[in-house]
DNA sequence: TCTGGGGTCCTCATCCTT
DNA sequence: TCTGAAGGATGAGGACCC
């Protein structure tokens, strides 16, 4: 006999502000206070703000300056994104102790599906409640849970339920409930979609359940429209999957002032090609496409990408290929704010090596000498000549 | 107001192959 | 040999998420 699984089996388990709450549990005089983790340069944003903070109308990716005039008594932390992981870690611990079925969407939420986990441990809505009860109890933080039978109304019920509760939507309920919703709840829409909709007099999750097909495909494209259709009436087949291998990875960074000398770009650009290099190695894998990102101090975009014949994990290939696209663009002493480097088409490395075994390249053995000595001695045990300050 | 960093996915255009 | 259609790969840009 097949043991019956609950109508609403899936958790969103999602962090209440959480790297201010980790801050504040380091360092307890930061408690009860507004708090805002974040870029301490000119061009810094809010990456998470306190309580306490948002009280004054602060929220994430708010620059920093107006933040501060919005609320200037706010304590302003450096973001420590090893504390983060690893309290991410002994989250993720914890829910593995209920069910094998976790799916991280970001260090500080995760979809589980509890649908097997019943006989141990209740039904969800008590799983639910113990592992709130446990993140509080173990590791000192605020937590919101959504239980609902899917992965998009789990995850509008955290959000609902917030801070640190707890809201469970039966199956029954669920067309009243979103019904009431403003179109941003729904997963994609963002500002500009959010716009187009409305300039079509969309303003509800229900205006969108009651609007045509075509005209969806119309204004928002077609997957989109097919996605929104679904969502609108509380459908989502999406199952929770445990285990999904990185597509990309990509580094960039936004300097304190603009950069318009190529030379200072093209160093740069050798310090972002050491750090992909080194996580895709980290990683076990090598990639086939890098891209290249250029943002001006205008705010205007560029990207320029390459595929590679043979995959690699070596910084100097990263290096050749991405200041060839760096020429290619002809800046001629443009300002830039922004430099950025990506790549994609991941490969197991195991793959890649065989496919080079003739390309016996010998930065690839230093490559790999520098990363045993990294990690034996730390990140600074060993620096490229062409990385070191002139001054 | 003045916009970080790390990702994913979609759309559209273009090129190449069949 | 030429032509056009179809489809895949690639490249660029944009929207969205946390």
């Amino acid at each position: 006999m097949t043991p019956s699984r609950p109508a609403e089996p899936i958790l969103h388990v999602d962090m209440d502000a959480f790297y201010a709450s980790v801050e504040a549990l380091r360092d307890p005089a930061l408690a009860g206070r507004p708090v805002l983790v974040g870029g301490l340069g000119g061009r810094g944003v809010v990456a998470s703000a306190s309580y306490e903070a948002r009280v004054y109308g602060i929220h994430s990716a708010m620059p920093m300056a107006r933040a501060l005039r919005l609320c200037p008594q706010a304590v302003v932390v450096s973001p420590d994104f090893a504390a983060y992981q690893d309290v991410s870690q002994r989250l993720r611990e914890l829910f593995l102790s209920v069910t094998p079925l976790v799916e991280p969407l970001s260090l500080d939420e995760a979809f589980l599906d509890v649908g097997g986990s019943e006989r141990l441990f209740g039904p969800p809505e008590v799983i639910g409640a113990l592992l709130r009860d446990r993140i509080r109890g173990e590791l000192g933080l605020p937590a919101s849970v959504g239980v609902a039978p899917n992965k998009h109304l789990a995850k509008l019920c955290s959000g609902k339920a917030k801070p640190e509760g707890l809201l469970h939507l039966r199956a029954g309920e669920v067309a009243a409930f979103l019904g009431r919703l403003p179109i941003r709840d729904l997963w994609g829409v963002g500002e500009q979609t959010a716009a187009r909709l409305e300039r079509f007099g969309l303003r509800t999750v229900a205006d969108v359940a009651g609007t045509a097909g075509p005209t969806l495909v119309r204004i928002v494209g077609h997957a989109a429209a097919a996605q929104l259709a679904s969502l609108a009436v509380g459908e989502d087949r999406r199952p929770v999957v445990p285990y999904e291998p990185a597509k990309g990875m990509s580094t960039e960074e936004t300097f304190d002032r603009d950069v318009d000398d190529p030379a200072v770009l093209r160093r740069e650009l050798l310090r972002l090609a050491e750090t992909i290099a080194r996580r895709l190695r980290r990683g076990e894998v090598a990639a086939r496409t890098l891209t290249l990102k250029i943002r001006y101090a205008n705010f205007a975009t560029v990207t320029r990408s390459r595929t590679l014949a043979l995959p690699t994990d070596h910084a100097t290939e990263l290096h050749a290929e991405s200041a060839a696209l760096l020429d290619a663009l002809r800046l001629e002493r443009v300002r830039v704010r922004l430099l950025g480097l990506g790549v994609a088409n991941l490969v197991p490395a195991g793959a890649a090596r065989q496919l080079r075994l003739l390309d016996d390249d010998r930065w690839q053995q230093v490559e790999r000498a520098a990363d045993v000595a990294r990690n034996r001695f730390g990140d600074a045990a060993v620096t490229r000549a062409a990385l070191l300050d002139d001054g």
